[in-house]
This record gives structure tokens, C-alpha cells and sequence, in this order.
DNA sequence: GGTTCGATCCTCT
DNA sequence: GAGGATCGAACCT
């Protein structure tokens, strides 16, 4: 049986831009009862402080964002388009918004019960996008502003250092905004890794 | 109180 | 590649 050791607060109070691709090949654990259900990170996104026009951030701080505007090392969950949740892990400091959006996982534990949640896809396509994955872990509003940095119900746990080698960047997925927001290079993801979200992976 | 629309995904063409 | 699903937050009046 696998140790799941939650990485520590002081991992994510750092520039955004460094813990995003640090977050590649950690896992994201979610405990249902006796269960475990876990996946390796292989695409996240970064959304970051008060002027990028793609955050949610943009328009201020509202009920809804908050916790963006909080402390690093919690969750950061929402609901959009009527029917799916994204995941987020906040970073940095209080008062400056900045989080990450898990964007794909690779299933590593508790596979089968993830395909049942998922309507038996293909194992590729489990959590190859965010919503898909929030699906495959059973993520939704309920566990919003969990601490991420303590093994309860969702947290995250240290995996292995991804080599600079393997981290491929593009621009954001779905966004938008100016010109800055659609063309920050602040998607990262492992180079070829097959469980990614259908999309461009330019270097 | 009403309208708009989204950090998505699936299906159909 | 286009369109629909589906609902709550945000932003009007």
C-alpha cells in the first residue's frame, strides 16, 4: 500500500509560475470512505494575480473567487457550464489571487472505481481534461476550500521531480481575454504523455 | 427580477 | 467543426 504524504503549504506559497510545473508528477489522492482514488499530474494551467484577463480574478474579488484571494494550499473548486467542476489549488500569498488548475491526470490508484464514475471510457480518457477528472474523482463544490496540505478527503501528495526535459508549455486552453492572457505560454504538461487533454502541444 | 455566459465535454455532421 | 446540455454567479435594470 502506497504512503500518500501531503506536500507541505510552503510548496505552494511560491511564484505560480514555478509551482505549476512542479505539479507535474505529483498526485492528486481523494478519499471516499475505505477507498483511495489517485492520479499522477500530467497538465495544469496557471491563473495569476490581479490583471490576467483569462482569470477569474480579473473582474475582483467576488464570493464566488475568494478563495483565490486566500492563502496558498487549498482547493479552489467550481462549477461551469451547467454541468462539470474544475479543481484549482491556490497559491501564493493572501490578498494576491493566483491558482493552478489540474487539467489531466493519469489514473494510478483505484482505477476501476474511476472508470465506473467515467461510464467505462477508455483508461486515456479518465481524467484527460478537467472536468473529466473532477468526474473520475468524484470532486464537486462540496469539498471547495479544503486544505489540500492534510490527508482528509482530497489532498495532494508528493510524487516524483519531473525533469525539466519532460515538461512541454503552450498557451491556455479555452480562455479568454487580451492578447497577453491567450498568448501566455502558462499551460504546462509532460511532453507525449498520453492521458493529456485533446489539445495542441506545441513546446 | 431578468439576462447573459462560462478556465467543458460529448455528439452529430 | 458546429451545436447543445444545463445552472449558478455575475451583472444588469
Amino acid at each position: 500500500m502506497t504512503v500518500w504524504s501531503p506536500l507541505p503549504r510552503e510548496f505552494y506559497e511560491r511564484d505560480t509560475l514555478t509551482v505549476a510545473p512542479s505539479l507535474l508528477g505529483q498526485y492528486i489522492v481523494r478519499r471516499l470512505g475505505e477507498q483511495v482514488l489517485a492520479g499522477r499530474i500530467v497538465e495544469v494551467e496557471a491563473y495569476v494575480g490581479f490583471h490576467d484577463q483569462a482569470s477569474h480574478a480579473s473582474r475582483g474579488k467576488t464570493s464566488r473567487n475568494a478563495l483565490m484571494f486566500g492563502p496558498a494550499g487549498y482547493a479552489y473548486i467550481y462549477f461551469i457550464y451547467g454541468m462539470y467542476h474544475c479543481l484549482n489549488v491556490v497559491t501564493e500569498h493572501s490578498e494576491y489571487p493566483a491558482a493552478i488548475l489540474i487539467r489531466a491526470l493519469e489514473p494510478v490508484a483505484g482505477i476501476e472505481e474511476m472508470r465506473s464514475l467515467r461510464g467505462g471510457v477508455p483508461d486515456q480518457q479518465i481524467a484527460s481534461g478537467p472536468g473529466k477528472l473532477c468526474q473520475a474523482l468524484k470532486i464537486d463544490r462540496t469539498l471547495n476550500g479544503i486544505d489540500l496540505t492534510q490527508p482528509g478527503a482530497l489532498f495532494v501528495a508528493a510524487g516524483e521531480v519531473m525533469p525539466l526535459g519532460k515538461i512541454c508549455s503552450s498557451s491556455r486552453v479555452g480562455v479568454r481575454g487580451d492578447e497577453k492572457a491567450l498568448s501566455a505560454p502558462w499551460r504546462f504538461f509532460v511532453c507525449h504523455h498520453p492521458h493529456l487533454s485533446k489539445h495542441n502541444q506545441r513546446t
